[in-house]
Parts: structure tokens; sequence; C-alpha cells
DNA sequence: GCAAAAGTGTTGAGTGTACACCCATGC
DNA sequence: GCATGGGTGTACACTCAACACTTTTGC
């Protein structure tokens, strides 16, 4: 821990920050992906990440790769974990603080209007082979976002602001990969107080008009929603 | 992520590993804390802890720094989270990837055995300002064995091979912070098959003797405990 | 026989789960 | 009037929480 114990030219590993963003789009739990255009890695898929900047905390270097990156700003981002493994990156000896981000289907993001030709959301479900251990980091970040589903409002990152029960019915099936009753699915929604009702209804198609309901908070929160 | 990128000459980020190592002791939750002996952070207690070799993973940073600096090998030991703050530590820019511990009451630490007289078993409840941001790693170390010991096996981790089941009571009380119900306890840990007889009974003083108990699995595992 | 800790069951409340039909709308 | 998805209630099983006395031992 004592600079002076050990200079840090005795201690080059890079410390980078890798995110996995996660979204339900067209019925699928899937995750952002970038090609790697040079290196040993090039033409693979991969996470948006970045070397950690001396002058950011982790938490902003994060934030900066989902904005520079991703296009996408102010969205839910908690740190999943920190991969150090000896060889997961063949160039030399690096750290990987994950992080896992939640982005609405509604946003515009530049694979969703595929201005680039290289990024693209994946299904999880089907993912290709990806560059360094971010298989690895793709998949804890799946099982925290299952766990959190069920003792938290993290939802919200996921649903645009006005919705109807049976959108976040559908998007907790999705991610949890099974189905839900539906009666007790609202019960249990309504009962908590996950959501409020807006008042407004939206009608579509030839069907009965849903109600439209908005999280009553957009903070992560403790809660028993399953 | 790409080295090529940005040199690492740009990127002066040191990476150490610190341990919040625990063991319930003498009635209370408490963790072993080292005192720092030189540099701006002279005199200050401090977590177990030490830069992360270019050769070993994260987890063996980890072990190594537990086996040199607290004397103890072979316990449970989980990543909990990295800290990453631009302040953390006056003497330059570093990220902590810590780590929670947990070690048997009964094993021979040196702290124990008052062998060195700069380390020692701090009641968490009483906690001394600590170096660098040591205070908060304890803190998030504390409510992750309060939650995982609701719902893993976890607890075979502070308690010797044998032990009565009022002993494990005692340390879950101690943890949590609040008694639980002897018999409810004692149904729910039995019932989920946590434990399993030893068939030995210990005596103790004049009051009747406790049959001995030893965990069914000492391997995490995630179990309904609470 | 008494002090000290071990050990043991039952009941009521609340929660989770399974399950089927009517409603409002567009065409 | 029919197709489409929206919306609602009840009964049973199970789990959780509260609660007090008997047993075994050493002295």
């Amino acid at each position: 821990m004592k600079k002076t114990d050990m200079p840090q030219y005795f201690q080059s590993i890079l410390i980078a920050v890798d995110t996995a963003i996660f979204s339900v789009i067209d019925g699928a739990l899937r995750v952002l992906l970038i090609r790697i255009g040079s290196g040993p890695y090039k033409g693979k898929w991969a996470l948006p990440g970045g070397l950690v900047r001396p002058e950011e905390s982790l938490d902003q270097a994060a934030e900066r790769v989902l904005s520079e990156k991703a296009g996408v700003d102010d969205i839910y981002l908690e740190q999943l974990y920190a991969f150090g493994g000896v060889d997961r990156d063949v160039r030399g000896r690096s750290v990987s603080v994950a992080y896992f981000a939640l982005v609405n289907s509604d946003r515009c993001l530049p694979a969703t209007i595929e201005y680039y030709s290289d990024i693209a959301w994946y299904d999880t479900a089907k993912l290709p082979k990806l560059a360094f251990d971010h298989t690895k980091i793709v998949s804890v970040g799946i099982d925290r976002l299952r766990n959190k589903l069920g003792y938290s409002n993290i939802a919200y990152g996921l649903l645009p602001k006005e919705f109807t029960l049976t959108e976040l019915q559908t998007a907790y099936e999705i991610i949890l990969g099974h189905e839900l009753d539906k009666r007790n699915f609202r019960k249990k929604i309504l009962d908590i107080d996950l959501v409020k009702e807006t008042g407004k209804i939206r009608k579509s198609g030839q069907s009965r008009p849903a109600r439209l309901y908005s999280f009553s908070e957009r903070k992560p929160k403790i809660v028993d929603v399953l």
C-alpha cells in the first residue's frame, strides 16, 4: 500500500473500465457491443471500455466511456466486479473494473439508429465470442440484473417514463427467462407502490386501452418485488 | 482498452488490494487492523493490504497479503468492491480492490497471540479513524457479511470445525446486531441441513452438555438461512 | 435441590401461488 | 360480433413469528 515500498515502475498494470450496457429490445435482453478496429483483437466484439485517466474516479471513467463510446448519459450505472486475471489481455497485464448499465429501449442510441456499423445490440442468448474476458463480464452482469430485479426497483432503468403493466411484466419475463402470473404480478407491484398511475391511457390497435404507469421513484431503492 | 491508444505512462495509477478480515471474538464482530509504520499515514490504523504484483491475479494478491501480513491461509475470501476515488490516497492516484475474509475465532493469529504490537482485532462498533478510505471498506464489508448470512452458508468461515447450536446462534446475533428466537433458529438451521450432528457432546461447567455440530458443506453455497 | 445452559412444539397471522373469466376497443 | 389485449378476486398451502417449560449436568 505504500508507494515508497514498491515504486510504481515495478507495477505496470493498466486499469480499465468495461461496461455491460443492457436493454430489453425486440423481445430480448440485449447488450451493447463494439467491434474492435485494430490490434490483436481486431474484428472481435467487445464491451465498450477504456483506460481510467489519472484525474478521474472509477465511476467517472465509466460514465465517460458510456458517453463517448455508447452515446448515453445519465443512465443507471453500478459497479459489477473487478477482473484481474493475469491472462485476461494478451497485450499485457491489466485489471478491468466492470460496470453494468441499463437503458430504456426508447433512447436513441447510435446502435439503434444504425449510425455506426461496428456497434450493435446483441441478444444475450446468442452472443458471439467476445474479446478478453468480456463473456464472463456479461454473464456476471446478467446474474446481477436477474437478482436485483427481485429485490430492488432497478427496472426503472429499463423502461421509458410511462409504460403499461404488461410492458413491465414482459420486461421481467424476458430477463428472468420464465413467465409470471399476471394477477399475482400486478397485485405485488401495486401493493409495494413500485409504480403509480399517471392517469393517462394508451390506445393500441383493436383492443382495450391500457393505463399508463410510471415508477414512484427513479432512484435505486431496495424493495421486495417478487 | 487499447494500450496503443493511450500509452501506460499516461496512466500512473497504482493498484492495491486491501482485505477486511472479520472474526467474532469475545462477543464482538472484530476486524484485523495494522498500524502503519511510516509515511504520511504513520501511526494510523489500516486494513492489511499491498500492491498487486504484475505476475499475480487480484485473488492471488489478496491471498498473499492475507498470508504475509495476517498470517492466515486457506480462509474464506471474496472480492468486495473496487474503490477508485481520486482522493483516496494523498500520496497519489491509486485504486484499491477490497476483499473481505472470515476467520474462525480459534485460529492462532499473530494478533491473537499478541506477537506484534502493531496489529489488533478491533471491535467494529468502536473503530478508530482509519487511513485512506478504509472505514468505508469495513462498512461495506459488514453490510455484505450481514446480507450474506441470510442467504448463504458463509458462517462456516467464522466457526471452528465443531460447535454448538448456541454458539452458531450467538455468532449470528453478534453480526446481525439483534437477538434471534432460539427455537425458530434451530428449527430453520436443521431444516435446511446447514449443519449436521457430529454425535459428540461437549460438557461445560455445571449445566447440561451440548451436542456438537459441523457444517454439512464448507464451500460457498446459496441457502435461504433466515 | 438448585443453578445454568440445552433442548423442544404449537398456534395464528401473513404471504405466496394457483387459477378463469369479464371488459373495452377497433374493425 | 369477434378478435385482441386489459383488467380483476378467491381459496389453499406454506412460511414466519411469537411464546414457556422440561432436561441434564455439576456443585
